[in-house]
DNA sequence: GCGACCGCCTACCGGTTGGTAGGAATCGCG
DNA sequence: CGCGATTCCTACCAACCGGTAGGCGGTCGC
């Protein structure tokens, strides 16, 4: 499905690999509060405000499912979630420069 | 919707701010292909592969509402769209960025 | 052991997105 | 005028995403 529509133009295949990342569109909020540094599960609910339960775990089973995002076992039960190298280089890079060009164009962005 | 859950940490705020603009899974597919320049309507489903008459409509208002992408009536009842300036600075910036880090790391993803 | 917390899973529901089909309105050409 | 091409709109449908609620099993402190 990805690869005969990367007949028309090539750069477009790599535009749709890299959109299916942050399709869903918590993935990027949730990449963006793990740059802050590894945090347990429900630290992360509370950093992050306003996502549900359900649907940080959905993020999350995504972003490791894409070596995104590693997960620990920490004691008391309890999990830290924190980026792999690879998540670090996405949310440092194409990332951070997709919220800087946010940032500049506020005020144009109805 | 947006601004109580900025309470957290200030940059999650454009991260969210800019993922609006690629939330809808064709919107950076479209506006990469009208980085190869102004095109008619019919051009441009050919252009993009495998996109319906419907959703590309749908993806060019939403652009058209961000002013991203502009429209300008073509003889025999035809239209031409194009990118605006922030359009441009936009697919030429951040997406093609996203485009590009895709790339490079496109074996390290599943 | 018991209760509290934590991570995670399973329904169910509502809204949105994407796809298909059909048709209306407009324009130019023969 | 008749015709095709183009743009756009309206259903209708399937699939998905996000939210709510409830429950299950694990670990820790008491």
């Amino acid at each position: 499905m990805l690869d005969e529509n990367c007949q028309t133009f090539v750069s477009d295949c790599h535009v749709r690999a890299a959109a299916e990342l942050i399709n869903h569109s918590w993935d990027p909020v949730v990449l963006s509060a793990l740059r802050l540094g590894p945090v347990r599960r429900n630290d992360l609910l509370v950093r992050i405000g306003g996502i549900s339960d359900k649907v940080l775990t959905q993020s999350l089973r995504r972003l490791q499912a894409r070596t995104l995002v590693s997960k620990e076992t920490a004691g008391h039960g309890g999990v830290v979630y924190r980026l792999t190298t690879l998540g670090e280089s996405f949310a440092n890079g194409p990332l951070a420069y997709l919220a800087q060009w946010a940032a500049e164009h506020q005020a144009e962005l109805a």
